[in-house]
DNA sequence: ATACCGTACTAACGCGCGTTAGTCAAGGTT
DNA sequence: AACCTTGACTAACGCGCGTTAGTACGGTAT
């Protein structure tokens, strides 16, 4: 079967139709008039010889590309655990489909040549383009935004002027670390979830951190601070070494991600120390196993889904609607307190 | 900025040679005589106009799109939690970077319509495709596999001649419970990893639970099987259900997903059991937390990443080779044996 | 009988590219 | 002097589609 890749010429020849009758009847296209016997034939025909258009001919022929990107930096073995663009998919996918469209994933490695998404747009490969977590030194994505180009963002980008669905890392991360104060701490320790790149939302929770302990009045220790990597396995690293320095051991540490935190609270039990009652822990993102870990992790709940599906929902409307204002979307966050800061 | 596409044409006409010459130079073509001269002209044209060809003209001009897909089912709420998904990427990607290939996603609701991923090929939208987790029951990817189009399945389909990377499930999954018989257990439950459906990893696994009872001689008890579905809250019903019935109380579980076996670690912990010395748990995929929960979950190491590798670089060769031979690649498991099953 | 109009269709162009089948001049052979 | 080569290019076609600018024709209005 399938020799020849079935054509709208050889639907019009079995119709006995020219070929833009059968244009216009497979795309309903409005202010012409065809009889409905024409119509009918047409759509016999199509059906009969299972015609699917060629996609790279319908794009060619000036027509949108039906496909969006999806583009996101790959750290080394962030990727595994990346719960957060899991569920950013789910609520996408979501929308992708609803609208028959297609997603295209772009995935550059974290390194310089981080701007492979360029090439998709420059290549007319999609119709817009959704980026996870941009890094604020990418010039590129502000020119493709000044040009008009579709583009949303699940993060932020300082400055710029580019259409964003986001939470408010800062003030999410003061409330994590505000509940461990009022629950009587005052060494707490903070592991962020990433090294201090370009990525604003890392500095953004780690400010946030600040803050609550300037409100409270606590001065900010250097050295109370460790840097993650995505990993739990970076965690549990970063927890042991402020657990093997007697001189710091915290009473509660915040973890910028429940993933990290995991290790975390790994490096604690593993020493026979318990949670919450010798080290009380608070993650962030709300990862779909932070209720069933022990002791079940407090954490600051992201829309992560939702995220998603309105990143998708509102590319859709920049590129349908044109609309070239663009739209900063901050959604809300939610301190979900569980037994990994109140005992039990 | 960008208002014109810049064309092959545009290229020609700054470097004052014709569409041929630069079609010839930029793609190397060989046995085609340009002089040096010449082709710097071109190249420095190219690069000054920033010339990016339009990818929907070269797919339909040439033959090949320079695009996978990937299709995988989405169970309802499946997706948050799909670490295996998460892995296959992971090497996927590399694969797809390296050879300078994009990668579209097609996942399909769980539903009838589960095969819009024969439309990509119907449009010729991809070259070839990568099927995670395919339906025993889906009759079209055999169809496809038979008209010679490049596809490689992680996971299998029984009775096809089909290209796939897998796992000996079967097998595993008897090993796994095998270690449980070992350390003195004789009332074993079982959870699997998602309802008895169409996919036949669930069922292998849950036929190699009853061989390792079989062989242990051990009668098999419908009672002590329960069916999870994906996420870490079927597995927490599951072993609530389990513990309800004091009659049933198993002394060990094997559960054929991590993540479901996290929430049945949960609610045995909830009860203030232990485990393993009250219940014993094994679990299926060693997904990247699997050591780091509290206790460290004895599991069954799946080569995820290298699944998604090896499918890539197969897939690969079906395109360009053209070598119709269909190969099953069968890559080993390890029982990774830790605290959840043998008490420290 | 002529002009006019709406209905039902179609010829032909262009999207941007890869590629085949050339052209043309310069030098080499018999 | 007539006939190949060979090197360096180019004209032109076709991929499959959407779409613009028509054509042909039966039926009214003048």
């Amino acid at each position: 079967m399938a020799r020849h890749h079935v054509t709208s010429r050889d639907v019009a020849e079995r119709a006995g139709v020219s070929r833009t009758t059968v244009s216009f009847v497979l795309n309903d296209v409005e202010g012409t008039k065809i009889s409905d016997e024409t119509r009918q034939r047409v759509l016999a025909a199509a059906k009969e010889l299972g015609y699917v258009p060629h996609a790279a001919a319908q794009v060619l022929a000036g027509q949108r590309t039906r496909t969006i990107g999806l583009a996101f930096p790959r750290a080394p073995h962030h990727l595994p655990t990346h719960f957060f663009l899991l569920q950013v998919m789910d609520g996408l996918l979501r929308v992708v489909q609803q609208h028959g469209l297609r997603l295209l994933i772009d995935s550059p490695d974290d390194g310089r040549s981080a701007r492979s998404y360029l090439n998709l747009v420059r290549a007319k490969r999609i119709d817009g383009l959704i980026m996870l977590d941009p890094r604020s030194d990418d010039r590129a994505l502000r020119g493709l935004a000044e040009d008009g180009f579709p583009l949303v963002l699940i993060g932020d980008l300082p400055g710029g002027d580019i259409s964003s669905v986001d939470v408010d890392n800062r003030a999410a991360a003061r409330n994590a670390v505000e509940h461990l104060l009022s629950c009587g701490h005052r060494r707490i320790a903070c592991i962020t979830n990433a090294p201090l790149s370009s990525y604003t939302a890392t500095e953004e929770r780690l400010l946030g951190y600040r803050d609550a302990l300037e409100a409270a009045g606590i001065a900010y220790d250097d050295a109370l601070v460790r840097y993650g990597a995505y990993t739990p396995q970076s965690g549990f690293n970063c927890m042991t070494g402020l657990l093997n320095d007697v001189r710091l051991l915290p009473t509660a540490a915040f973890v910028a991600s429940d993933v990290v935190a995991f290790g975390a609270m790994s490096a604690i039990q593993r020493r026979d120390l318990r949670v919450p009652e010798d080290i009380a822990l608070v993650g962030f993102d709300d990862v779909p196993l932070a209720r069933f870990v022990n002791p079940a992790l407090t954490t600051v709940r992201l829309p992560a889904t939702e995220q998603g599906r309105l990143a998708g929902k509102l590319l859709l409307e920049l590129i349908l609607n044109q609309l070239e204002v663009s739209r900063r979307i901050l959604l809300d966050t939610e301190l979900i307190v569980r037994a990994s800061s109140v005992p039990g």
